[in-house]
DNA sequence: TCCGGTTATCGAACCGGTTCGATTTTCATC
DNA sequence: GATGAAAATCGAACCGGTTCGATAACCGGA
């Protein structure tokens, strides 16, 4: 490896000339410019990243941290500030945390210890020694899917109180009463949000809603799974069930396709994010989906702001909320 | 941030004491190594990781990269390796190529320059400049999932011939003869051993291969959902479809679906590789899938030998290979 | 020709560690 | 108490860059 004495030497100059040419063309004469370009060429000159780290105290190289990089949620995101990043010399690092918290702050100290430029970081936690930790952190960064309280950085993410209300309403029109619903953990925004939304939207059509018909489904498909044959097994079954995510909800149309139940004959069910081959699922589940392009392109540019422009890095936090889509299917039918 | 200096400064020593008793605390006198101890806890000491790497030149970190993290294939290898590579102090990177070659060299060479300590890469090419790159890289690594000939490195992935020629055999003994086979891109260790199965497998059981039954569907959804048409709107149609891989055989429910074929009653189906929520998808698929976990504890178990060990890093390449696993589904049936 | 002000280049210190040969200390042995 | 080998510690060089104050070269104007 050809290290920057090379050049210096090849090109008679010094060092620090070297390092300044590359870094700052403009402040050289154009002759030594021309001479240390060609020796440049020459020896075959690639600054290490780890030492222009190591001086400058900061990296070219941006840290996105998420719970489950399966999720195709994160997919596109990560694919949109991937491609941002690249058109502006930046290169992301994922890691994942398994949507472990303590993971979660090893990761970033481990990526801030890399001084990297930026991160972009799907909380996995909540609570105020969380909010500590995301707080102290230095870097420009930028939060994504879920909302914390208290955590004043840029956040992205769907307005999932709307989410929650579009099906609700969805159902309502087609005439269902006994709506079901299968939450996520509260101490989520996400899942409180679109909790709300549908307890709201219920309370304001002047549907009551039985206490019995909300149950907890932890977003993960085993809880939901049960979640879902508490409420099947009921002697007054709901007519439609809302899963406040793809996995409960899936999981609850797994538990019906076991019981025997028909989807949507029997009960109709709907679900707030998407999964990959959702079409070739029978029935095709009634959803409302993120644009998660949209969100990973904000997210991409937020954050390249931040860490390039000094001015914006200076600006106060701010959120950026998207309106969730109505994708129809086939698992809602009218009552 | 407390630096060496500080730790020395106040334990009353020399750095390169500090460095020694950190790295190799038996090489110490145990007074000295007490007075360094509780110098290092009074400041807060952590060693920069950039520092280290720069002066060691080599890391504590793993690179991993794969064409779509978002594939579940990836996922419990990722797993596995996340996990064994933590406990043995070693932190993994995960970069995502999209499959592009170019952006694969551009991600490993990155990585390279980060000095990374070992590498589990998943081909995403072939060809001989291909091959060149990766012969010339120096670093602790091995291959999965695409077995590319030429590449002299460890090598862990699945018996391909034996998922193609096992869901074949199936299909077979249902009594299905028209077979067909959505294929994947032949240059593909994987595609093309899981069409030789099929191939040989036909041939030994004495059943000829209609030519009009061997369609390309590029391993891709959208190849495949053409592929699958091709097939479909044939006079005589085939009873039976193997998908060479996920995609395209999923693609081919879902033509079927549109055309308003029933599966299993008109056309059987199965198919190479899981995806995630297969036993919601309605029939569920009859299919051979690889033993992921198992393969991302081999891919780990060896790269960190490699790593830690300079026996093994001398040891020749090796491969490994998995048998499959077939699970029934309700995709098929006997005609 | 001399002067003041840019502009170009340089040298040295620094980022925060590791490493290794040299020096000092320790301790058992005679 | 002297001797020598082993153990402990140190100093300096190094990894490969960046940065900034200082010096040198250059230029137009008096």
């Amino acid at each position: 490896m050809a290290t920057i004495r090379d050049v210096a030497r090849l090109a008679d100059v010094s060092v620090s000339t070297v390092s300044l040419a590359l870094s700052n063309p403009g402040r050289v004469s154009s002759k030594t410019l021309e001479k240390i370009r060609s020796a440049v060429a020459a020896v075959g000159y690639v600054a290490d990243p780890l030492a222009q780290s190591l001086a400058r105290g900061r990296s070219r190289m941006i840290g996105l941290v998420v719970g489950n990089v399966g999720n195709p949620f994160f997919g596109d995101i990560r694919r949109e500030l991937e491609n941002y990043a690249l058109e502006h010399e930046h290169f992301v690092l994922i890691t994942d945390s398994s949507g472990k918290p303590e993971r979660e702050q090893a990761l970033v100290e481990h990526l801030i210890g890399l001084k990297i430029a930026g991160l972009a970081l799907a909380p996995s936690s909540f609570g105020p020694d969380y909010v500590r930790f995301v707080e102290s952190l230095k870097v420009p960064m930028v939060c994504f899917d879920q909302k914390v309280a208290g955590i004043e950085r840029d956040f992205v993410g769907s307005d999932n109180y709307l989410a929650g209300a579009m099906l609700t309403e969805h159902l309502l029109q087609l005439g269902h009463r006994r709506i079901a619903f299968i939450a996520g953990p509260q101490h989520m925004h996400t899942a409180s949000e679109r909790h709300r939304g549908f307890v709201e939207t219920m309370a304001s059509a002047g549907v009551e809603v039985n206490p019995n018909y909300v149950v907890d489904g932890q977003f993960t498909r085993s809880a939901g799974y049960e979640a879902a044959m508490r409420l099947l097994i009921q002697p007054e079954r709901p007519t439609a069930i809302l899963g406040a995510n793809n996995a409960v909800a899936l999981a609850a149309l797994q538990a019906m396709q076991e019981l025997g139940f028909n989807c949507p004959g029997d009960i109709s069910l709907c679900m707030i994010d998407d999964v990959q081959w959702s079409n070739v699922i029978t029935p095709r589940i009634t959803m409302v989906v993120q644009d998660t392009l949209k969100l990973g392109g904000i997210i991409a540019r937020r954050l390249l702001q931040r860490i390039t422009s000094p001015d914006a890095a200076a600006e106060p936090a701010q959120d950026f909320v998207l309106a969730p889509k109505f994708v129809p299917g086939n698992s809602c039918r009218r009552v």
